[in-house]
DNA sequence: ATGAAAGCGCTAACAT
DNA sequence: ATGTTAGCGCTTTCAT
C-alpha cells in the first residue's frame, strides 16, 4: 500500500490551505462556494478519505464505543451487541468488542484495552465480584460507562431486566395450576441477576404459601451442562418436584436435555418454565413458557444513556438505574390449558 | 475528565527522556535496569496508560480488524464474530463491527467507515452482487481483506464451507431412504452459497436418477418467514413432495413452523433435513438431521490468513480460496432408523 | 472568507 | 545507553 492520500494533498490539488479543506469536510466554518467546489473535486479526483486516527488525536474523541461482555458466544449478548452497534451507528459511533469471558482478569484486560484505545464510552456487563477491581478503575478513568444486565454499582448508569417479580410470577403461575413442589435451577452465584431471581423464587413460594425447600433449589451455574447435571441429581431423589423453573435460557436447554434423556414428558410428567426466552422457542415441542427479557430495549436505553453522558461530558448528572419490564410468554411446557400474555412492569 | 496523563509526564516524573519511556514500554531498544525501574515506577504512580490513538498515528497501524457482515442479528454470524474476535485478540487485534445488513449500500458505507478508521485488515462476508461496488474499492485500497462464507472474488483470500457435495449428500441420504419427491427451499439468489447449494441439490437428484422438477425448487430468500410461506404454497399443490431440504438454518425454522401449522408430522408425513445446523438443535423434537458448517474453523482460518497478509504487507502472495469440509449430523427428522455421522471433505 | 502554524501523544531516526 | 527532534494527519486558534 502506497503512502496514504492526506489533506495536504487535497489542499495542494485544490490550491487552498489545509484548514480550508478541513472546514469544508467538517462544515465547521463558512467556505465560499467556489473553493468548496474545488475542494470537493480534489477529494474526488484523488480519492481522499479522512484519517480518523489523526482526527481522533487532534480532537481527543474516537467515536468508538467499547462493549465488554462475557463470552460473545452467549446467546443473550448477540442481540445486545447488534442493538448497541446499530443504535450507536445512528449516532456516528462504531463498536469495539472486548470479551470478558466472565472472568475478572479478562474483564480487567478488556477494560484496559478499551481505555488504551481511548473509546468515548463503555457498555459493560459486569462479571461476578469485580467491584473492587474493574469498576473502580472505570470510575477513576472518568470514561462514561453504563452497566447492563447485571446491576452492580450505583456509581454508574445501569439498565437491566426486572428479575424478582418476573420470577415470582413464574412460581405463581405454576402454583395456580396446582403445583406444590416447584424446583428452581439458579445461575452463577455472585451475579445480581442470579440473586434476584432466587429471591423472586422464594417470594413466589411465600405468596402461594408453599414451603421453601432446600433440595428444590439447585445451581446450574448459568450453563446448560451444569443445569443438566443438576436436574439429573434433582430427580434421583425420591422426593421429586412436579415442576422446574429455569434461571436462564442456557440452563433451560440443559433441563430439556436431562428430561429427554430420562424420558420424562413435558408437561405431563414435569412442568418446565424458564426465566429467559430462547430464540425460535416457538418451534420447540412443547413450546416453552418463559419470561422474555426486553433485550433490545435494554441495549437501546444503554446506548442512549451512554451517548448522553458522552455529550454532556462536563455536567455530572446523577447516575440512574433502570429496571425494564419483562414479558411473559405463555406456551405449552407449563401444562396449563389457557393461553394468555401479560407484562409485569415495576411500580 | 482532566487532561490525560502522557508519556511526557512519565518522563518528567522518572527523570528521563520520552524516548526512553517509549522504549521501555515497547521493549524496542535496550534500557538500563535502573532507568527501566524508574520508568515503571513512574508509570504506576501516576497511572499512565499508553494512548493507542497517538501510537497508531505514528506507526500507521491500528491493530484493529474490521468485521463486515450482514445483520449481526444473523445467528450464523455470532459465532463467527466471537471466533474472529478471540483469534484476533490472541494476536493483539481488536475487532470493530460494521453491519452490512446484506445491502450493497450499507456494505459500502461499512467499508468506508472501516477504511476511514484505518483498520489493519478486514474480514467481509459479501452481500449479493457487490462485486463492482465494494470489492473494487477494497482491492484498490490495498487493505488486507479476506472474504468469508460467500466466495465472490478470487482477488482476495476466501474461506467458506463446502456447499455442493454437502447438499448433494442430503439428497442422496433422503433418496436412499426411499424418497423420490424431494423439494429444496433455497436462499437469496445472487449469493454464491445459494447457487452452490442449488447445484448440489440438482447434482444429488441426478446421482439418484431422480428428475429435477421445477415446482420442487422454491426460494425462501434465506429467511424464516419467506421459507414458511414457500412451504405453505408448496404443499397447496396436489403433487406434494415427501421430503424437504432447507437451504439454511433460518429457513429450517420457517419450514418447521409451516409444517407445525399444517399439522404435518415430521418425519412420518414429511422428512426434513437442513443445510446448516441450528444451535440447540438436539433438543428439538424431532431432532433435525443437518449439515453443520465448520464455523469456528472458517473464522480461525480467516483471521490467520488476514494476519499473515497484514504482517507480510510487502510481498503479495497469490490469494487463495479455501473450502472447508462440513459435518453431517444424523438425527430424527429424516426418518431413517440408522444413526451415523460422517464428514465430507473436498478432494 | 482564508491561511499559517501550533499542537494532539506517540515513534523512530538521528545525535551523542 | 540515552536524549533530541522531526514527523504521523488532522483540528483549531490566531492572524490577515
Amino acid at each position: 500500500m502506497k503512502r496514504a492520500v492526506t489533506m495536504a494533498d487535497v489542499a495542494a490539488r485544490a490550491g487552498v490551505s489545509v484548514s480550508t479543506v478541513s472546514h469544508v469536510i467538517n462544515e465547521t466554518r463558512p467556505v465560499s462556494p467556489e473553493l468548496r467546489a474545488k475542494v470537493m473535486d480534489a477529494i474526488r479526483s484523488i480519492g481522499y478519505s479522512p484519517n480518523m486516527v489523526a482526527r481522533s488525536l487532534a480532537t481527543s474523541d474516537t467515536r468508538l464505543i467499547g462493549i465488554v461482555m462475557s463470552a460473545l458466544t452467549n446467546q443473550f449478548f448477540l442481540p445486545v451487541v447488534a442493538a448497541i452497534d446499530s443504535a450507536g451507528r445512528r449516532h456516528g459511533y462504531s463498536s469495539v468488542l472486548a470479551d470478558s469471558r466472565d472472568r475478572v482478569k479478562d474483564e480487567a484486560d478488556a477494560v484496559s484495552l478499551l481505555l488504551g484505545r481511548r473509546v468515548d464510552g463503555i457498555i459493560l456487563a459486569p462479571t461476578t465480584n469485580d467491584k473492587e477491581v474493574v469498576l473502580d478503575r472505570l470510575a477513576a478513568s472518568g470514561v462514561p460507562t453504563v452497566l447492563i444486565d447485571r446491576l452492580a454499582d450505583p456509581r454508574f448508569d445501569q439498565v437491566g431486566p426486572e428479575n424478582v417479580e418476573s420470577t415470582a410470577m413464574l412460581v405463581e403461575h405454576l402454583a395456580t395450576a396446582g403445583h406444590k413442589k416447584i424446583a428452581f435451577i439458579s445461575g452463577i452465584s455472585g451475579l445480581t441477576t442470579t440473586a434476584e431471581r432466587v429471591r423472586g423464587y422464594r417470594l413466589g413460594l411465600e405468596r402461594c404459601n408453599l414451603p421453601f425447600r432446600r433440595q428444590f433449589l439447585r445451581t446450574g451455574h448459568s450453563a446448560a451442562r451444569e443445569a443438566e447435571a443438576a436436574v439429573t441429581r434433582l430427580l434421583e431423589s425420591s422426593d421429586k418436584p412436579t415442576a422446574i423453573i429455569s434461571g436462564n435460557n442456557f440452563m433451560t436447554i440443559g433441563i430439556l436435555r436431562a428430561l429427554q434423556r430420562l424420558k420424562i414428558n413435558i408437561p405431563e410428567d414435569m412442568a418446565v418454565v424458564s426465566y429467559d426466552d430462547i430464540e425460535f422457542a416457538d418451534v420447540f415441542r412443547p413450546g416453552i413458557t418463559a419470561i422474555a427479557q426486553p433485550i433490545k430495549d435494554i441495549a437501546n436505553l444503554a446506548v442512549q444513556l451512554l451517548i448522553d453522558r458522552i455529550r454532556n461530558k462536563g455536567k455530572t448528572s446523577q447516575p440512574q438505574t433502570y429496571i425494564l419490564p419483562t414479558r411473559f410468554i405463555h406456551r405449552d411446557s407449563c401444562g396449563c390449558s389457557t393461553y394468555s400474555a401479560s407484562e409485569w412492569a415495576p411500580d
